[in-house]
DNA sequence: TCCTGTGTTGTACAGTGTACAGAGTGTGTA
DNA sequence: TACACACTCTGTACACTGTACAACACAGGA
């Protein structure tokens, strides 16, 4: 990462560097989707053999954590370490940044939940977001614990999301994605499920922006309930289309 | 499913039931962990070949499928119905518990995130937490909102928690668990960390029951948070092993 | 200069999902 | 009762996967 370049070796110059193939391996999921990505399709990319390959990543599993950890870093992380902008604004800001970056990259957001996110951008998400809840008022332990359930929520939001599509870009627009939701659900026999019928309109914008937000807003509730006064301030939501315009009538009663 | 005796069909009877196969696939994983998961291996504990299996399944994602929903099946979805509990008590046991099924096929919980959930078992999930927010108070709207909230929760701690080990059954304790990563925690440089350098043996102990329930309480707060009064009830923690007993040390003020 | 560690190649193996053609089987209909 | 068809299952086969192994080409350190 940091290494640019590090003491001469022995042996012939390597032809690559690992970035470049984490180019590869980006555009070859950019291109063809999950399925598409293979240790031969990527060094047929590079023009090496398969083999060659290991020379830079020790497996086809090190490959994924490195592509995981190329696109965590393509999100706008200086949305949450600004200092200008108060904690909550950077907070969801950033989230709403990360989601983006993912939906652009759907068959890695696929691998997200699938290896354990050890890499140093996923270090520096982390050690970001603990900052700005301190920001907040909340102990070093509870932003801690804070700053788990966000990343909970925010990557399991996105990889649920991408599990209901093949995970080739471009992805459906998120309208249409909406659409074929509503008609699944609405295939299903209504007898049994009370709620489930009633609430369909709705279910079928789980994968939302607008719900993405919602649960986001409604866990840092959560996180700073304790803290005197809950703060006013107008829940950003940035870039959301608009629609459901109620989507914060249960709002804290201050 | 449901489906008992259907119509009879042309043809030798099917010397298996589609339960059959189900079986076997969950046994080779609990056995052999995700690696171990192939349409041979399946087709072969059934003592069958391979091309067999596709007379019940239509292709190996079909397959995953079928597991998921089985190993949904078999968590203890009376703990979210039964009417006698407070609705709160009723969906932190049932958080618990799902979490405990699906670490015991930990094999199983690394599929979670890959593939659409939408079997019956899933849909009656849904159904019966949407059930419990209306009885907190919530209009059907954010019930079904705080629904999906809770769903992207629970099931994205699991599969973080999973995606940090090989899959294999049986797990490692979470005690060992959260050593190993407190170890390769303290092996990061902590000078660019500050944060992260302070809150080691916090994060070490991200994937332990007791951040589980953390932050389900916590989004459990905001989501009732517009609801008057907020409810002091005692915070059932079910089954903790007692380890931090400063776990609320946030709690709401009334 | 040679030695030695490294990058790359070619070959190879065991394993994967699943398509295809065909044989056997039992049910609904003529 | 006989036929035809729908269905299950077999064997074979293909294209593809990750990666181990041996051999060769290169270049810095002694």
């Amino acid at each position: 990462m940091s290494r640019v370049e590090s003491q001469p070796r022995r042996g012939p110059r390597r032809s690559l560097d690992v970035e470049q193939v984490v180019d590869a391996a980006v555009a070859i999921v950019d291109e063809g989707g999950p399925d598409a990505l293979s240790v031969r399709a990527v060094a047929g990319r590079l023009g090496m053999n398969p083999n060659a390959l290991y020379t830079y990543i020790a497996s086809r599993a090190a490959l994924e954590r490195v592509i995981v950890e190329r696109v965590l870093g393509e999100s706008d992380l200086a949305l949450l370490t600004g200092p200008a902008e108060h904690w909550r604004q950077r907070i969801v800001s950033y989230a709403h940044s990360l989601r983006e970056t993912l939906l652009t990259h759907p068959a890695v957001a696929r691998l997200l939940m699938t290896a354990p996110m050890d890499g140093p951008n996923a270090l520096r998400v982390g050690e970001e977001l603990m900052g700005a809840l301190i920001d907040a008022g909340l102990s070093p332990r509870d932003a801690g614990r804070a700053t788990y359930s966000i990343i909970v929520q925010v990557l399991g939001a996105v990889a649920l999301e991408v599990a209901e599509t093949d995970g080739r870009p471009p992805l459906p627009p998120e309208g249409a994605r909406i659409a074929g939701r509503r008609d699944a659900l609405a295939a299903i026999d209504h007898t049994d499920w009370p709620h489930t019928a009633a609430a369909i309109d709705m279910m079928a914008q789980w994968i939302s922006t607008d719900q993405f937000h919602w649960s986001l807003a409604r866990l840092l509730d959560g996180c700073v309930y304790s803290l005197a006064p809950p703060e006013p301030e107008p829940e950003p939501e940035p870039r959301t289309p608009g629609a459901h315009a109620g989507a914060d009538q249960a709002r804290r009663r201050g």
